[in-house]
DNA sequence: AACATTCCCGGGAACGTTCCCGGCCAGCTG
DNA sequence: CAGCTGGCCGGGAACGTTCCCGGGAATGTT
């Protein structure tokens, strides 16, 4: 821990720690790697070398000797959405308590660069792959999962031999119509995503939550849209513009929610009175718009550790976490 | 690219490439990485000995013989700030840019884990680290800086060696101070970061600009907190139960900012008439909650990209970024 | 025609670690 | 006392790549 050892031209080998403690090149991994075949003296006193060298293994060297390494590849979309940093810093602490380095790609959804990740993650021999592919098909994804270590997140599989782990969005959909049906709304539309492959349990669970109610087939009230603000508020427009009666909105996430508030205002309505909103995330921000969103919240920090123990504890293949409903000022 | 590739046992090597060319080892490893002494047609046939085979190359092979690898670490004290993502999503793109990947480290500004980060980027000869070291001494930098490249972000330092960039936090601070000036409020308080080493520019901005607009030595009216929302809320508390007389709120990031407005508003003033505030960085969130709030713009996407190119281009030594003020409802 | 130069190319060596195997030694056993 | 066992240890080999160097063929030079 000498500062003095920065100063080294090179980094000390395992050959400099043998050489130090006086013993072979083994007994020093064994001690390293809590091997067995080594007497406690010994072990102590590579310890020590090591210590005094300020030596570290060398992760390149051991991951081409061993033809794995310890670094776990996070795949989102877009780091910048706020949706995704809570889930990444509960990948990166679950990660950090098995001893692992997180690599992070951001795919923008394209499936070009999707394969990237998975090719780059194969050439380092990662750990394992955690992330949200929404560009890739699945028969893509499954033929890379029998090279490496692959957990999706929210998506429906259907190859039993792929492990994912989702959020429950029929039941939080269907939380939502039912706050909405609560508060008198009667005449709900959708806001959906236009992008991202095999995302469609929001829409199907929202079209049956309605159907059930009585409300009848309401397909034609579910316009898709961008799944940011932006995206949200031109959905709306297009929504509210076709059917003046909706009353009540269901967003695909907080950030289309948010614009569908912001749309509703433009238009002057009153929110929640005129036309009530609810989201889906409770992302940081939706708390604070004003009004608040009322939304349906993801555990995105413990979606995140889920995503990674799941990779690395080889046996629960498919995971759904619960969500809730957080009632707020919007619905 | 077909599929079939993937259910090889292994990864086809440089050597399989080289027998289905027909060519030497090196003879590849020139086609691969752009050298000369190869015939183009040769390097040709060596190209699609690779596609064929869907040959990458093993990074950490490579790394080891190279005794260096392409990956770029990121060290924040946590992704989940929404600070930090959009400058991660910068310096993911610029790395990119640079056929590099990017490992992401989160420290909560703790000294032993901003150590650790570095210790894991050494043994795993990292090109190079960005960062916000908040709890490590300038000192320890250096010597790290001496092993591995490294480019500080938002630190003053004294090494002339050490690389930074930063943002100009004075004249940001001065434009806010101007603005609630500007703004009829003359009483003037600030609410500072408790955590972080180094990080007095806007303190002593603040104060200085106060005291040439002659309003006296104001340094009581500075309080520290968490730069957080309620380290905010709490801060602000304090400061406007001390100082009733406050009517005008600089925060050092919009965290605190919004804090402040909550704060305000709890005691049943008005905002900004009561009471203005002016916040740091402009967050995604800040132009949502309500008031909108009036903050200082850091240009956080080009901040992380300034990082890694600076990183990367061995020259400019420091680079300070401009910010800019962005006035909405809370000053 | 002999020699120098240039352009290509291939194979040995090395990077630092872990796997594999064989050897030493102390303590039992027969 | 010879032989065996088991605990402990060390050195060769290998992982897949790039660096280094030497060699062959084609072209240019005198």
């Amino acid at each position: 821990m000498s500062p003095e050892r920065m100063r080294r031209e090179k980094r000390a080998t395992i050959e400099d720690v043998a050489r130090v403690a006086g013993v072979g090149r083994q007994t020093v991994s064994r001690a390293l790697n809590d091997k067995a075949e080594i007497a406690p003296e010994t072990r102590q006193r590579v310890l020590a070398a090591v210590a005094e060298l300020g030596y570290r293994p060398n992760a390149m060297a051991r991951g081409m000797r061993t033809q794995r390494s310890d670094v776990i590849g996070l795949v989102v979309s877009d780091i910048a959405n706020p949706f995704y940093p809570a889930v990444a810093r509960g990948v990166y602490d679950a990660a950090q308590d098995a001893g692992c380095s997180v690599v992070l790609y951001n795919t923008d959804a394209d499936p070009v660069r999707e394969r990237g990740a998975l090719e780059d993650l194969l050439a380092r021999s990662a750990r394992g792959v955690v992330g949200f592919f929404y560009g890739t098909a699945e028969s893509v994804l499954g033929e890379y999962a029998k090279s490496i270590s692959l957990v999706v997140a929210d998506r429906v599989l259907t190859d039993p031999a792929m492990r994912s782990v989702s959020n429950d969005f029929a039941t939080g959909t269907r939380a939502a119509v039912a706050r909405l049906l609560g508060r008198g709304h009667r005449d709900l539309g959708m806001l959906d995503s236009s992008v991202g492959v095999a995302l469609d349990e929001r829409r199907s669970a929202f079209l049956e939550a309605c159907a059930e109610a009585g409300l009848g087939n309401l397909s034609a009230r579910v316009v898709q849209g961008a799944p940011s603000i932006d995206g949200g508020l031109a959905a709306s427009r297009t929504l509210l513009a076709g059917f003046p009666q909706v009353d009540g909105i269901f967003a695909f996430n907080d950030l289309m929610g948010i614009g569908a508030v912001r749309a509703a205002l433009e238009l002057g309505r009153a929110v929640p009175a005129d036309c009530a909103v609810v989201g889906f995330d409770d992302l940081p921000m939706s708390a604070l718009i004003h009004p608040p969103l009322t939304t349906v919240r993801i555990d995105k920090y413990g979606h995140g550790q889920a995503l990674v123990r799941t990779l690395l504890t080889e046996e629960p293949q498919r995971l759904v976490l619960p969500v809730t409903l957080i009632g707020r000022a919007t619905a």
